[in-house]
Order: C-alpha cells, then structure tokens, then sequence
DNA sequence: ACAGTAACTTGCAAAATTGAAGTTATGCTT
DNA sequence: AAGCATAACTTCAATTTTGCAAGTTACTGT
C-alpha cells in the first residue's frame, strides 16, 4: 500500500483513505489500541499474528501520518507505549460499521463488546 | 489477501471482513458499482485505473462470495453487467465513514455527493 | 476485408509480505 | 559474575502478490 504521499491514485477521499490504512494489518492495529492495547508486544501478540517485521513498520507509518504517537514511558531499559490521537480514534466508525457488516454476513464472528459498538461517533 | 474461507486469521468480525473486501482494489470497485458504474469496461476505465487482471480476479470473488452478480444483458456478442446484492449494498455505510475520514483527515479529498452520504443506512 | 469494441487472459518483472532468526539494552537470578 | 529473560525491534531469503503490456475471442459496423 502506498503511503507516499506525492503519489495519489486520486482525488476520492475513500481511496485516499484506503491509501492510509487499507492494507492487510493497519486497521487490525487500530483495533488492538482502540481496545486499549499499548505496547508493541501486546500488538504483536493478537491472535491475528503479525509479522513483527510488518508491526514495526506499520507503527512507523502510522506515526508519521498522526494517527498515533509514540511514547517514552520508562527510560531504562527504552520502553515505549503507543497512543491514538484524535485522528486514530476517529477511525472507530469505520472499524464499527466494518463489525456490523462481518457479523451480518459472515459466520461465526465475535460480537464486539457493547462499549466498541455504541462508543459515541 | 485471503479468500480461501477454510483459513481465518481470526474469528473477529472486522479482521474477516477485511479478508473479503480489506484489499487494495475491492472497495474501489464496490464504490463504482454503488455509485451506478455496471460493466467491466466502465469499472477499468475508473481515474485509480486498476490493472484488468486485478479486475477480473477480483470481480471472480465479489462473485463467489455473493456481494455481486454477474448478468449476460446482451447475447451475441455477449455482455455483461455486475450487479450489487443486498451484501453488496450494505458495504455503503462503510464506505461513507471511510469517505468522512478522508474528507475530515485528507487534504484536497472531493466531497462525495449528497446522495452518496446520505443514503439510508 | 478491416478497424473497432467489450471483456477478458497470459506472461513476466518488480514489489511486497512472510517466517524465522538475530540484535540491543537492561534487569533478574543463582 | 554468568546465564536466562524480556521488550522492542531489525535483517534476510523465500515466497506471494501485483502491475504492466500485449494478446485473445467474438462479434459489429463500414
């Protein structure tokens, strides 16, 4: 996925979007933090399983885009957490509406817990 | 991205959802048929100009999985027409909170028509 | 007979992803 | 003091996926 912002497929705000985050692990990231995930080892521990090579990237891209920031939260040894800004959080429609539609239409998904479904918009 | 159903990364509804439609060319598809493009030729010659290889494969699964379907209108030569279904249709909300994001994120996004972003949901 | 069009398919090079293993800095244990 | 553990990454070879250009099929229209 292109995250190179001089080249743009086009104008449309959905494949710029897409250009953001419409790849294979970003929103499964986005996910973990908005669920309160923090470090980089309890992303890299979801059930999904990324790649720790892709994580770390995808952390990167994410930061240099301000959908999240990296923080120093213990000097020695380095420990760093990583928290939403406000553009991050404002992709919690899009992983809801996402939610809404993979309960309806496929089998034997998780219902996500009140709190991510009904959280304010 | 995976399709082969007998491998989920996991059981959550957004990751599954994504690995139906979480690719870099499906959306952009779904958006041209909602916003009433219906042949294949018309889906290629979209600004994003997706590689006709990439579209027919990913026409084949949007198929398979029942989220279109592909009508012969014409039969010599033959034609064809992709149609939404209810599946299909239902990916709109989804796309207009993506569209929202990248409006409100996104330099120089086009603002989709009313119509787009208003649709019932 | 020839150019044009819709809807694809084929082949290959280039780019992206994966999985496994390695690195760095530090603390903890015996 | 030596060795094990942990967090947070990085490196690299082997796939896998993608993009691009060109080719194909089955007509129609001139």
């Amino acid at each position: 996925m292109t995250t190179d912002k001089n080249f743009l497929r086009s104008g449309c705000p959905i494949v710029s979007g897409l250009d953001v985050f419409g790849d294979k692990w970003t929103l499964v990231i986005l996910r973990d933090l908005i669920c309160g995930k923090e470090t980089y080892t309890e992303l890299a521990n979801s059930p999904e399983k990324i790649p720790t090579n892709r994580l770390a990237e995808r952390l990167r891209m994410l930061e240099s885009e301000k959908i999240i920031e990296k923080s120093l939260y213990q000097e020695k040894p380095k420990r760093y957490k990583y928290l939403l800004t406000e553009k991050g959080r404002d992709i919690l429609p899009i992983l809801q509406e996402i939610a809404r539609w993979g309960n309806k239409y496929i089998e034997d998904t998780w219902v996500p817990p009140k709190w991510f479904m009904q959280e304010e918009r």
